[in-house]
Formats: C-alpha cells, structure tokens, sequence
DNA sequence: GCCAACGTTGGC
DNA sequence: GCCAACGTTGGC
C-alpha cells in the first residue's frame, strides 16, 4: 500500500472501544534501536516508499514548495520512524514501489519533525482511526521536500545483485513503507546513480 | 493473480 | 497470554 495519498481504496478499520494510543517505545531496545540515536548533528538516511501511480517522485517536484506531508501511514513500525526517529535535515530516498520495475527515483529531505497524522481524525478519510485522537495521536507524519532526482533510477534487481547492499533494511523487510538506510548504504546508492 | 511475510484481532 | 484467522504490502 502506498504510505501515501491513497485514494479511497479500502474502507477505514472500524474500532470499538477507544483504547489508549499506544505510546510505549519497545523498538528502543529491538533490531531498530541504532536509528533512534545520533552524535550532535548528524545526518541519518531513510526510503520512503510511494506507488507511482498514487503518489510519484514527479508529484512531489509538483507540488507547492515540492514539499508534502508523508501522510496515511498506519503500521506501528513506519509510525515510530515518523515519530521518533526522523529528524529535520534528514535525507530520503524516494522509493517507487509495485512499478515496473520498482526503483529508488529521488531524494527528498525531512523538512517538519513528526507530528499527528489528522488523516487519522477525519472520519471521511479511508483512513481514519477512531483510536486516534487529537490528545493522544496514535499515528504521525512527517514533511518532506524534494532534492533531486537521481541522475537514473535504481532497480530493486540491481540492489538485491550487490553483495555490498545485502543487509539493506528495504531488502530485508518487505513490507515497511519507511526504512532505514545506513550512510554506506546511501553512497552506494548514488553511486550506482552516477553509473551509465 | 499468487503468495510470503508479518502485523493485528479476537476467541478462549 | 496463546494462537488461528484475517488483512496488508509488495515482489514475482
């Protein structure tokens, strides 16, 4: 599923009771934690991924200030990245996934830290989450503006063929709309940009 | 269109 | 708290 601007494909969860958002921060001491702590000023990397036809590289050079807000996501994992680990100045793969062939396309860079998703309060949304309320928002969202397109676009077959790349977050676990890309990671990537 | 991976839900 | 059923992502 797109992270983003879906349409209206699906109709949003219905819920019962409202339970408490879920706040707790477990992934702290799991498989993710290196991405929630940085020195002074640095940089971390992220892979946004969007359906071409939903939600484009092009369409984010498009619109105002070639900035938008990643909206609509709703798994825990992607929400704690939103949340708590992507900072301002950050930098993003833009990552178009179902595409033939599916490719990283662009940068784009965090330019507004997570805040509530109000997707998620709006009832007429596909994605509304009765869970979530202004108080205690269970999902968020971050802002992000393009940078640049990359000079070609890199294949998932071309990524999954470096030995160096084998440990890629978006190579390991399928189905997160957001992961993170570690600095070697990154220069590969360009790299493989730069080529032809 | 199929299905692997995996998160969420709900019965017990 | 276990776990089966179900839903979603996204590659193939």
């Amino acid at each position: 599923m797109p992270a983003k601007k879906l349409a209206a494909k699906k109709a949003a969860p219905k819920k019962t009771a409202a339970k408490k958002a879920p706040q707790s921060k477990p992934y702290e001491q799991g498989a993710w934690a290196r991405v929630y702590t940085r020195a002074a000023g640095e940089r971390r990397y992220w892979l946004l991924k969007s359906e071409a036809d939903v939600f484009s590289y092009d369409d984010l050079v498009a619109a105002p200030k070639h900035t938008t807000c990643w909206d609509s996501v709703r798994n825990t994992g992607a929400r704690n990245f939103l949340r708590d680990g992507m900072k301002k100045g950050d930098l993003c793969f833009y990552y178009h996934s179902n595409a033939e062939p599916s490719a990283i396309v662009g940068i784009c860079e965090v330019v507004k830290e997570g805040y509530p998703d109000d997707t998620a309060f709006d009832k007429s949304h596909p994605y509304y989450d009765a869970d979530s309320v202004p108080d205690t928002p269970t999902w968020f969202m971050v802002d992000v503006r393009a940078v640049s397109k990359l000079k070609r676009g890199v294949t998932l077959p071309e990524l999954k063929a470096r030995i160096d790349l084998a440990n890629m977050a978006l190579l390991k676990v399928g189905r997160l709309s957001i992961v993170p890309v570690t600095e070697a990671e990154w220069d590969i990537v360009l790299a493989m940009s730069e080529e032809h």
